[in-house]
DNA sequence: AAAAAAT
């Protein structure tokens, strides 16, 4: 290869380019690194380097994509090199590496020690790691529409996964897909951007994550700009990122990679704020070929130079409705658009969000390309083996109301929401008092104590688990036997998210709550909800929903359940703001415009659908 | 209005 003197000449150039001022000190502390446009980097040549004199690179990627650009230098592909490849200090770091030799994925040998700790031992046959019975998931409907849309598959093995994550996927107990994922992985495999409305509980983890790893496990490696690497600060090279609003989520995505990459040469890797950085960096610099982040810890890494997204061939945003909600869009614009992310073209982008409204149209017009649009039907509501109650429960009588439920039914595990963190603490203590096994999780927790919590909960050293909005969506805790709502949610989408954390694996769940004056913002949505999943309406319910009909607006648009639809469907395909063809010419073709729906039930009529919907789940 | 998230 004659891309040596190739490299000495960018070298000297971007030497140059970059040598402006002279033989002042351009030393930049790691963290003020890439503020401000000229995101140079200082490296310090390897003893084993022969070029001399390059101390300074370009950021690699920003303009050139996913070759890492003059840098994406390829070190010959060949024999025993593997550690060459996505290891900053190749010497230093081997283990996974190993398992990439020679254009070959070797599987590691089995550990049962790591096999047990990841998989667990369940003597339920039907036990299923994210608590989903399939059998009773078969009817979710799901519907897909954009540009050529991909058959969906109907089990793992039609286009086969990678054989090692087959083996992975059997010891999570995992049979067969699940609607969302009989979907969602043509639709990655073919290299589509995706924007999906999914819940968590649907199985999306896996529907992005084992297309990803098929594809990763295949392809291997892939050579980084090794001059990039300083010898003291090495960085992790991630090719797939994952976003998540929340620290538990991110862990829990996390927890669910370490699974299927168990044995290949694939290493996971999570950071998220409230926990030592030290550790989190250690760990990237091991190795990091997924990285699961909270957006702002992400941040802090990019700033510090501890991670490149230059590699980055997979962009999964989890959630995304959530993030922004919570004040992320700054962030999350910020590294897919301001760092050394592959532009649009040049990565595979997945989005996820229980919702569509407006903002999120745009993060996807931005960040996607030509992508196919799923909605999938929620998972909570629709199922009737929770059992939502509503009680008239004036504020100053929760607690005794509290006492009286608990004292009749509590069994198994018992998660109360509470809307202010205080009042988290507040019922906690109060419920200690009682001689109740009570813990309590909220954003005012230390991380620490948080995780602690949650595993109490799950193992169930402590039968109740006292809530804040954190826990409402996303957390995956099986076997909650009954959710209260000491408080009600203003959003009836939390509130059917928080009913969803019962009822799971095909088991019977109760859901209680507590309703107020205060609740009047509910009242519409929970109707329609109880309706849905032919729950019983209280009277007093009825009859405010009524009042408030007669005395107020009425429904636009009609439709049962416009309230609710959050214009969370494909607004490509009916005519929409016109915003995106406009700005993004390449996607204004109609040709091979289709929709494949799935598994839709057949009462959308009685249902209360219209016509006009019925694509629509 | 509250919660969550980088320190």
């Amino acid at each position: 290869m004659a891309d040596l003197p190739q490299k000495v000449s960018n070298l000297s150039i971007n030497n140059k380019e970059n040598g402006g001022d002279g033989g002042k000190s351009s030393y930049v502390p790691p963290h003020l690194r890439s503020r401000g446009k000229p995101s140079f980097e200082r490296s310090t040549p390897k003893q084993e380097d022969k070029v001399t004199g390059g101390d300074f690179f370009r950021r690699a990627g920003r303009q050139t994509g996913n070759n890492g650009g003059f840098f994406g230098f390829s070190k010959e592909r060949n024999g025993g090199t593997s550690a060459n490849y996505n290891r900053g200090g190749s010497s230093n770091y081997k283990s996974s590496g190993n398992r990439w030799v020679n254009g070959k994925h070797i599987p590691g040998p089995k550990n049962a020690k790591l096999e047990a700790e990841l998989f667990g031992v369940h003597e339920d046959p039907d036990y299923h790691s994210s608590g989903i019975k399939f059998d009773n998931y078969d009817d979710i409907p799901v519907d897909a529409s954009g540009k050529d849309v991909p058959e969906p598959i109907l089990d793992f093995s039609s286009p086969p996964l990678d054989e090692l994550l087959m083996e992975n996927i059997k010891l999570a107990s995992f049979t067969k897909p699940t609607p969302v994922q009989k979907y969602s992985i043509p639709i990655v495999t073919k290299g589509r951007d995706l924007m999906a409305c999914a819940q968590t509980g649907s199985g999306k983890t896996g529907g992005f994550l084992f297309p990803l790893f098929t594809e990763l496990f295949r392809s291997g490696p892939s050579p980084v700009p090794e001059k990039a690497q300083s010898f003291y600060s090495r960085k992790g090279y991630p090719y797939a990122l994952v976003l998540a609003p929340t620290r538990e989520l991110a862990t829990q995505i996390f927890e669910e990679a370490r699974k299927f990459t168990y044995r290949s040469w694939v290493r996971p890797c999570v950071v998220y704020g409230g926990a030592p950085i030290g550790n989190q960096m250690r760990e990237v610099d091991r190795g990091c070929d997924l990285l699961v982040a909270t957006p702002g810890r992400l941040n802090d890494l990019l700033e510090r130079g501890k991670v490149s997204l230059a590699n980055i061939k997979y962009l999964v945003l989890d959630e995304a409705d959530r993030m922004l909600d919570m004040g992320f869009e700054p962030q999350i614009r910020h590294i897919v658009e301001e760092c050394d992310m592959p532009s649009v073209e040049n990565r595979q982008t997945l989005m996820f969000s229980a919702t569509f409204p407006v903002d999120i149209q745009h993060l996807a017009r931005d960040f996607l390309d030509n992508y196919i649009f799923l909605s999938v039907g929620r998972v909570g509501s629709t199922s009737e083996n929770i059992t939502q109650r509503i009680l008239y429960v004036d504020d100053m009588d929760k607690k005794s109301a509290l006492l009286d439920l608990l004292s009749a039914e509590h069994k198994g595990l018992t998660l109360i929401f509470v809307e202010t963190k205080r009042m988290a603490d507040q019922l906690t203590d109060f419920l200690i008092m009682q001689n109740f096994k009570a813990t309590a999780i909220h954003g005012d927790r230390t991380q620490a104590e948080r995780e602690r919590a949650l595993s109490a909960f799950k193992a169930n050293v402590a039968d109740i688990l006292v809530a804040t909005a954190v826990a409402a969506r996303g957390l995956d805790i099986p076997n909650v036997t009954h959710v209260i709502n000491y408080d009600l949610p203003s959003d009836i989408d939390d509130y059917v998210h928080r009913i969803g954390r019962t009822g799971r694996a095909g088991n019977t769940g109760v859901a209680t709550s507590f309703f107020n004056s205060n609740n009047q913002n509910i009242v519409k949505g929970l109707m329609e909800i109880l309706n849905e999943a032919n729950q019983e309406v209280p009277t007093f319910l009825s009859d405010l929903s009524r009042q408030n009909s007669r005395g107020g607006r009425t429904r636009g648009g009609g439709g049962f359940f416009n309230s609710r639809n959050n214009g969370s469907r494909d607004y490509r395909k009916h005519g929409g703001s016109g915003s995106f063809g406009s700005t993004r010419p390449r996607n204004t073709g109609t040709s091979n415009w289709g929709s494949i729906g799935g598994g839709f039930r057949n009462d959308n009529e009685k249902n209360g659908y219209g016509n006009s919907n019925a694509s629509w789940w």
